[in-house]
DNA sequence: CTGCTTTTTGAGAATCATTCTCATTATCTG
DNA sequence: CAGATAATGAGAATGATTCTCAAAAAGCAG
């Protein structure tokens, strides 16, 4: 079952119904394997409005079927949960570039940190910040 | 070296002139240990302008004197980077509240992942979301 | 200490993301 | 199809953050 599938399905089990605006806001989240804006998500919507991309994805990250990101900008970022996909985000403070990884030894841990908390921690949120390949380079 | 004495010494080699108004910003952020908001922070220093206060935590970012973290909510929050208080966050979803962790185990799986990346990776985030103890028990 | 240059600062305007309001339109149920 | 209710869009409202600019302070040379 696909992220699509399975967002649409949990979004019926939730009771709500089905509109075309918020099936197009799934679909961009469906396409993208990283992090949007919300605006580039309204951009890249010319019929759908803004109010309509904000409540979407405060719906779907409530379902958690989307994770709000902190990618170091002004605007918070948004992508698709995917236990299939599960990643986390290393951000280039210089150029802003976003690479993904991956960790079972990162993903062990925060298990076990869960574990010995009070919190039923139901999501995390890792980021990197340095400098990319390319612009350690060009450095002073 | 306290960590105040540290960020005087640094933005001294960074070449600042000592302002009065910089160095109260740097005292609140001293004596508190978890994140604070760029508004809270205005909130308590009457005097001081909210430029200032902006403007001296993106210079202490810059440092890495300061970290920004996401808390989910409107504002970013800021904290002091510390070596000897090295932490991150659980975040209770439903109420807020702000609880920190460290975990060796969780800082040697980070450290890991830079090494075999090619970004020089300078400083990391991690949070945590659920519900904390109160919030999961009065939970629907 | 005095004058000069450069940085720091505060007040308020400007900007930008995000949220709210509310009238309209679309869905679902029977 | 009709009624009840949810979904939607346009634009206003909000709130955090950034910008502007003139006044005040800091560092420095004489």
């Amino acid at each position: 079952m696909t992220w699509g599938e399975r967002a649409a399905t949990r979004l019926d089990e939730a009771g709500f119904r089905s509109g075309g605006s918020r099936r197009q806001v799934i679909e961009v989240l469906a396409a993208e394997s990283c992090a949007l804006t919300a605006l580039e998500i309204d951009r890249r919507l010319e019929s759908v409005g803004r109010a309509t991309v904000y409540r979407t994805l405060e719906q779907l990250e409530q379902l958690h079927l989307v994770q709000r990101v902190d990618i170091g900008g002004d605007a918070a970022g948004y992508e698709r949960l995917d236990p299939s996909h599960h990643h986390h985000h290393l951000v280039c403070e210089d150029c802003g570039r976003l690479a993904p990884f991956a960790s079972d030894e990162l993903e062990a841990a925060i298990e076990a940190i869960g574990q010995r908390s009070d919190f039923a921690v139901a999501a995390h949120d890792v980021v990197l910040r340095g400098s990319c390949a390319s612009c350690a380079e060009g450095d002073a």
